[in-house]
RNA sequence: CGGGGCGUGGCGCAGCCUGGUUAGCGCGCUUGCUUCGGGAGCAAGAAGUCGGAGGUUCAAAUCCUCUCGCCCCGACCA
């Protein structure tokens, strides 16, 4: 490629609107441009970049048995109702209505369409197993898009789902989409982490999320520095808490704190730390309320309460419905005396004694408040965040948190989809039976933005050499010196002649200007 | 959605508080001359509905109201 040619404008500048470095570099090596929030032209060398990064995910895909298709980005209606999912994607769900009124969604995700397929194609236990999947454009109307193309309305995704007859079948597949995915960001240049993750909206049982090792990342990721534990923060485990034994039951007792809502207010107030309160959480789960017990220094985990709760959606209780339920004003709850509602307690809380808690009075807390005497908890859970500090759940050791970006997810699907859309087959007894599904997905533009996050330096983008623009770039100092020039000219057409993807700055530009450029 | 901030040539900003004639500056762009090994100098030039609508006023980028867009901080996801 010649530069002369190519539509490229690097800017001095830092865009003021780009926060973190992989969007401010793409902007200014001129590789994208922004038309609306979240949404990006991706310009001729980013996208030569992009179509790099596709193809690696390509090569591996079809390395592992996979077959490559594309999907409609528009989807009717009548699917995603089938699936439930109409209702429960929510305003994310891009949703548009033909010229006769029908109803349409932008794809975000494509369980339904895969699975409409398969169970129109698929009749007989012989054709599968099957692994199809597709590059494609997904629209989702993020609450908040940001960080450039890394959280975009409108992205570049590979999304892979697989048919399975028997749940060995189903391992051995999501097993070969975990090896492939490892082998596509290892050729990616990427330093990244496999953990354990919560399915989410997804839904299925089991998951991994790939994380690339950021400080920009959104996710927390932890690991033990023992063992090989590692976990979405949302989903890492939590155990029960020994606390020392033989502590003797003060008898309760109420106290006046007032004004005293917070735990750090009670606390200085009554001269406790943290550890010896415990919260009293007001939830609504689909309605029904659930009083959730932490320790005063522990956060309540709820995609772990909603998971143990079955609800569709949960959301915390506002003053009013606090009111109502617990007799008391917010910030003054807790378990003594609740009635008509189930008291659910984290696991750290179990052996905890002589704790403090509101007493669902204004201005009134509880000292000495004992489990089983003043109260009875109707079920112990893991429900907390885990805390830097806490052991590893598998071996007890010392656990780190890192940031990670995550760059792929893959789902071990089940029977969700095959069963709100009916995809049977026949087994090889001829009797009717239901697919086991997997789901795997990776985000493109934003695996390009994390090597960017990973790969950089003060002067631009240091690209890992399997996904760089170009492999050779040739700068002639001087376009004034015949010889120079021409010695350029020949080591671009030698380097063309041997199949090297080479560029050369051939504009009338000072050499200082050229080789900024090059840097970006 | 809640909270905060910002909309002024392609980009980065000043001007607004305290209304007043031709709306400035830097980068970039065009032309010429001089330069030329790490973002050159001089000169000339093109380019702005001051986000939009309404209002106040003799007069609005500036004050008021509404509206749209964008960015940042919190619950979700590739």
């Amino acid at each position: 490629m010649r530069l002369s040619g190519m539509l490229l404008h690097t800017t001095r500048e830092v865009p003021a609107d780009a926060e973190v470095i992989s969007h401010q570099l793409m902007l200014r090596a001129g590789m994208i441009r922004q038309v609306a929030a979240g949404i990006y032209m991706i310009l001729p060398m980013g996208y030569k970049v992009l179509k790099k990064v596709e193809n690696i995910i390509r090569e591996e895909m079809d390395r592992a048995g996979a077959q490559e298709m594309l999907m409609p980005a528009l989807n009717p209606a009548e699917l995603w109702i089938e699936s439930g999912r109409w209702n429960v994607y929510g305003k994310e769900l891009i949703r548009l209505k033909d010229r006769r009124g029908r109803d349409f969604c932008l794809g975000p995700t494509h369980e339904e369409m895969f699975t409409d397929l398969i169970r129109k194609e698929i009749r007989s236990y012989r054709s599968l197993p099957l692994n199809l999947y597709q590059i494609q454009t997904k629209f989702r109307d993020e609450y908040r898009p940001r960080f450039g193309i890394m959280r975009g309305r409108e992205f570049l995704m590979k999304d892979a789902y697989s048919f399975d007859t028997d749940d060995e079948g189903a391992d051995a597949s999501y097993k070969s989409m975990y090896e492939a995915y490892t082998l596509i960001f290892k050729r990616c240049g990427l330093r990244f982490r496999a953990v354990e993750a919560d399915s989410g909206p997804i839904g299925g049982s089991v998951s991994n999320e790939f994380m690339v090792l950021a400080e920009s990342g959104e996710d927390e990721i932890v690991h033990c520095v023992a063992c090989d534990y590692a976990s979405n923060v949302t989903k890492a485990e939590t155990l029960e808490v020994d606390y020392p034994a033989g502590e003797q039951s003060r008898p309760m007792e109420k106290v006046h704190t007032p004004e005293m809502k917070t735990v750090d207010e009670v606390c200085r107030f009554l001269k406790v730390t943290s550890k010896e309160l415990v919260k009293t959480m007001i939830y609504l789960a689909d309605d029904t309320p659930l009083a959730v017990l932490v320790r005063g220094d522990h956060m309540v985990n709820e995609a772990k309460l909603l998971n143990f709760s079955g609800a569709q959606e949960l959301k915390m209780a506002d003053s009013a419905a606090i009111q109502k339920i617990t007799g008391g004003p917010e910030g003054f709850s807790g378990p003594v005396g609740l009635e008509g509602i189930k008291v659910i307690a984290d696991l750290a809380v179990k052996g905890l004694k002589n704790f403090v808690t509101g007493a669902n009075e204004n201005d009134y807390h509880l000292l000495s408040v004992n489990i089983g005497r003043d109260f009875e908890v109707h079920d112990f859970q893991d429900l907390r965040l885990l805390e830097a500090d806490d052991p590893c759940p598998r071996c007890g050791s010392t656990l780190t948190i890192e940031k990670g970006i995550e760059v792929g997810h893959v789902f071990k699907l089940g029977t969700k989809y095959s069963q709100a859309l009916k995809a049977t087959f026949q087994d090889a007894q001829g009797e009717e039976k239901l697919i086991i599904m997997g789901c795997y997905g990776i985000g493109v533009g934003r695996s390009m933005a994390a090597a960017i996050e990973q790969n950089h330096d003060e002067d631009g983008i240091i690209w890992p050499m399997p996904i760089a623009p170009y492999h050779v770039y040739i700068l002639p100092v001087s376009m004034k010196d015949g010889e120079v020039l021409s010695a350029a000219e020949d080591i671009y057409s030698a380097c063309i002649e041997a199949g090297l993807e080479a560029i050369i700055d051939d504009r009338d530009e000072r050499a200082g200007v050229k080789f900024k450029d090059a840097d970006l």
